[in-house]
RNA sequence: GCCACUGUGGCUUAGAGGUAUAGCGUCGCCUUGGUAAGGCGAAGGUCGGGGGUUCAAUUCCCCCCAGUGGCUCCA
């Protein structure tokens, strides 16, 4: 016999009892778990125990349980790809957050194909498969996936020449894995398949051009179907349609692609940003400047741009005097500001601000409403300091740009730690020692401030590493949202310097990059998915809508209008005569911060009756304090509807 | 740039090989109405653009443009 600890309890089994049957015997047959974690080693059903042991379930809806039924689901998918398709050759079939995909060698398919798989995969859910596991040694390993080029591959990379590794089996079907998987395919009823698309052997374009199709898998009926309410509630909340409701911006084809156009509207909520950034940044001891929209070549060259940055950047411009671009990056004319005079120790750090607008030659094919365009406006700014003030300036940018998404009320998101790739020699300044130095320094200002972070290879800028703060969009896709970037080649490609304090010419001079809000296009996608449309009243581009109930009182009407101006508050009137049912209605649509309803009642005792934006309601205001209340609500950047 | 899908009046949308729905909005008239659709009427579309097949195309085919979801990329 041997004792397998379950959740705290121990229990006697005999030895070579697999999993699965410890499960029922404990839990019973209704359990929702799926594999199990023995002594911290995730196990299928299936796997049998020989010596004593810690036994720990694994469910359906847990972290790690959902990995897994996607994981298998992926397999399922494969299994009736390959039935329906023989030629498609599967390379691999990952879970991600939210479901999972499997990569495809084979002809594109459309919706019909996604629809027939699907049904497939269904009758094989019926059918319910048994998933065995299998261990094999390398020989026989080849000899199965001996038609699959991209298999074979896997296998010589991850597996290596001596060991085997095992298979997974269901009905016809056979795939390359290391699970574990759920014990059978009835398992997997609550999934859907929901797109397809193209992907890269190993994410290069020189590779094979893949078949990708996702799908999302859950362990309930309850789980799948709060995922889909999930996805409808985040196409409401959709920046690009709540955009053209509240005629914030638009995007003109004859303009062109990714080159937003800001409406009065969107004016409005874009330079109410650009003012509190302006506010905060002078607090932070910033300078401002305004640089021109092209610079030649030569700029470009030494900052690097050209070659680093070529892709990104539009085409040169032909001029008397040499080539011109336009510039993708403000850096390199603030790095001319720097330039400009002599410097003193006495004049660092040097925080060169501007709202600077730059356009970027983004492929076509990733142009996403305002989250990714091509026209850029942003409130940049480079600090110029030493090594040893760049500690406690990225730490005041850290801080700064907490006090900024406090004011807005965001709170998903999280830093990473964004490194160069030592592969990619064509995408980095090519200086091995700087990039180890300035990584680990970066590291250890993280670090200290105790804060979590993840590291991730291959993000960071070409001419340094970034601490980049990363948010999550509505539909969940991940996006950058701020950005501090570390530069050690400014230096010396603009040789900068400043005389020390024994009079002696210093060339150490670091610069920091950043961007704590974005630019204005993706931070108001972010901002619109955030609050759904209803923005905070400071930031509302109609904060009060003056609605009458019927003609006689327009005049009252008009002159609690001219009252709310006078106090710099934004206010409509509809005095028009359709009723009052209707009117709300239609501003809705604006979704003004107040509607401020006028009729017998008000006109008589010079109150306003307010429907805030949330639908609730307080009558008889006085007007002045109404004033007094919205005036302050705005000048305090109120995340809140204060009034009612 | 690559793959798939989508494109019908300002907006949302029905439809199908014989030039097209409906709602909202707009305009006019009536209604003077207390918190998410009061009534009547009118205008508004060469069905994204161009080519082809056909007696006939908005519907089928090809090319282009734009949008959406991904890949790559990235603020």
């Amino acid at each position: 016999m041997i004792r397998i600890q379950v959740n705290a309890e121990e229990h006697e089994y005999y030895s070579g009892i697999s999993v699965g049957e410890v499960v029922r015997n404990v839990f019973g047959k209704k359990s929702n778990i799926i594999a199990g974690l023995v002594d911290g080693e995730e196990r299928d059903f299936s796997h049998e125990v020989e010596d004593d042991c810690n036994l720990e379930p694994i469910y359906g809806n847990s972290n790690e349980g959902s990995y897994i039924i996607r994981h298998s689901c992926a397999h399922l998918l494969a299994q009736a790809v390959t039935e329906l398709f023989p030629d498609a050759k599967p390379t691999i079939g990952p879970p991600v957050d939210n479901g999972f995909y499997y990569d495809f060698f084979m002809e594109p398919i459309g919706d019909d194909g996604l629809k027939m798989i699907e049904k497939r995969m269904n009758e094989h859910i019926r059918k319910n498969h048994s998933i065995i596991r299998e261990e094999m040694d390398n020989n026989a390993l080849r000899e199965i996936f001996s038609d699959n080029k991209f298999k074979i591959q896997i296998m010589n990379e991850k597996i290596g020449n001596e060991m085997g590794s095992s298979i997974y089996r269901q009905g016809d079907f056979v795939d390359l894995c290391r699970g574990p998987h759920v014990p059978n395919t009835s398992y997997l009823r609550w999934f859907k398949l929901t797109s397809t698309s193209q992907a890269y052997w190993k994410g290069d374009r020189e590779n094979e051009s893949l078949v990708r199709i996702y799908g999302m898998c859950y362990s309930t009926k309850e789980e799948l179907k709060e995922r889909q309410k999930q996805i409808q509630e985040a196409v409401k909340r959709d920046h690009k349609k709540i955009g053209k409701e509240m005629e914030l911006y638009m995007i003109d084809e004859m303009i062109g692609r990714g080159l937003p156009v800001w409406l009065p509207n969107g004016e409005i909520m874009k330079s109410e940003i650009e003012k509190f950034a302006l506010e905060t940044e002078d607090s932070y001891g910033y300078v401002r400047v305004t640089t021109p929209a092209l610079g030649k070549r030569e700029l470009f060259e030494a900052s690097g741009h050209l070659p680093h940055y070529a892709d990104g950047m539009y085409p040169p411009m032909e001029m008397d005097d040499g080539e011109y671009y336009i510039k993708a990056m403000n850096c390199p004319m603030h790095h001319r500001i720097y330039k400009n005079k002599k410097r003193s120790y006495r004049d660092l750090p040097l925080r060169i601000a501007e709202y600077g607008t730059v356009y970027r030659n983004e492929l076509s094919g990733t142009l996403a409403g305002l989250l990714r365009v091509r026209m850029l406006s942003m409130n940049d700014a480079h600090i110029y300091c030493t090594l040893d003030q760049v500690a406690s300036e990225v730490e005041s940018n850290i801080l700064m740009a907490k006090e900024y998404y406090d004011t807005f009320g965001f709170d998903n998101y999280h830093l990473r730690l964004s490194l160069w790739d030592e592969e990619k020699k064509d995408k980095y300044i090519d200086q091995p020692e700087n990039w180890k130095s300035t990584q680990n320094y970066l590291r250890e200002i993280l670090d200290n401030l105790d804060m979590d972070y993840e590291e991730v290879k291959g993000e960071a800028a070409f001419y340094g590493p970034k601490i980049d703060i990363q948010f999550k969009t509505a539909l969940g896709r991940e996006e950058s949202m701020a950005t501090i970037q570390l530069d050690f080649a400014a230096k010396e490609r603009f040789e900068l310097s400043f005389m020390d304090e024994t009079g002696i010419e210093n060339g150490e001079v670091f610069v920091i990059h950043r961007a704590p809000l974005s630019t204005h296009e993706r931070f108001a996608a972010f901002l619109l998915e955030n609050t759904a449309g209803n923005l905070p009243t400071w930031l509302s581009p109609i904060q009060v809508q003056v609605i009458t109930i019927s003609e006689k009182h327009k005049q009252y009407a008009k002159e609690v209008k001219n009252l709310l101006e006078t106090a710099g508050v934004r206010v409509k009137l509809d005095e028009s005569d359709n009723t009052i049912g209707k009117k709300i209605r239609i501003h809705r649509k604006m979704r003004p911060a107040y509607m401020a309803i006028i009729g017998d009642e008000e006109v008589k005792t010079r109150t306003v009756s307010i429907r805030a934006r949330d639908g609730k309601q307080r009558n008889d205001i006085p007007l002045n304090d109404f004033i007094a209340d919205i005036f302050a609500e705005i000048t305090n950047r109120s995340k809140s509807l204060d009034i009612v």
